[in-house]
DNA sequence: ATAAAAAAGGACAATTTTATCCGAATTAAG
DNA sequence: CTTAATTCGGATAAAATTGTCCTTTTTTAT
């Protein structure tokens, strides 16, 4: 199977991009609200969000109306940054072919055309902030979950 | 870890290009020299190169002077055959979020965005040939090895 | 203070991917 | 026909990822 991101990246994006939906009226979040919001499992969210407040993107509050919320303006967010911490940075700089070093002196044989597409891939991230993506959801242009 | 590929899919590949560099001596190879030459575990690479086989890319011949060679011309084949093979054609039109059904009328926060780059990728592999590729390597400009 | 509500954290289970091993089947050559 | 060289195929193991459960800790509200 290929993946772009693993499951917990993609939970990862979705849940922040959640919490940028609610933080015009500055409200926080808690697990099984999100959980449900974005369809992915409770406990492993849990994980995942944990992760993500370590790291200092998301800010955990404990007790009665405790929760999570963005750590900083959503527009101050890349999709980068979320990728960076949930996945590393091998989809950005790694070889397709999976060499360990792989470079213009010592390249495998699909380098060229593997830089420009990750090239790509890393420019749409870089510019894509979770306020932007956010906005797409509150205008009703996309959505956090599936249809079946 | 973010991967684009499986690892059966970078050996695929590799092993693939490998015996294009040597089928203009209409040579076929053998399980260990393949392995050795794209530096691929040997019995993980036996199932891949079965695997490979059984879908018509390669031919395989058992017994003395049997091995591995290509079922056709290099130049016909295109790595998106490859990866579509060995991890299906979810990279190509799965969705980034995970989303089983992900489309215009009700897309992901990121559906567009990532379509150009799906699109940027499928071209690249629909377009890259074996001949291709395998010529890089003859031509010492590329690898089928890392450096270490 | 106490009780309730939430996240934190550790242990563990399930699944998928990657990898190894070995005997069986097939084929070429003498 | 026999032997040796190969791939084939099944069983199994190891590692990584995904997922669950339960107890502890922290915090708020009464």
């Amino acid at each position: 199977m290929i993946i772009m991101f693993s499951k917990a990246c993609e939970y990862s994006i979705k849940a922040v991009i959640y919490l940028a939906t609610r933080s015009e009226q500055n409200q926080r979040a808690r697990l099984p609200e999100i959980a449900e919001a974005i369809g992915s499992p409770e406990a492993f969210t849990a994980k995942i969000l944990q992760e993500l407040a370590r790291k200092k993107l998301l800010i955990s509050v404990k007790g009665p109306k405790g929760g999570f919320e963005l750590n900083g303006d959503a527009d101050e967010i890349s999709l980068y940054k979320i990728v960076e911490i949930m996945d590393g940075d091998s989809l950005f700089h790694g070889c397709a072919l999976g060499f360990k070093k792989c470079s213009d002196v010592h390249p495998c044989p699909v380098h060229n055309k593997f830089k420009a597409i990750r090239d790509h891939l890393t420019g749409v991230l870089l510019t894509t902030s979770i306020k932007e993506a956010a906005g797409t959801v509150d205008e009703g242009q996309s959505f956090l979950t599936s249809l079946k």
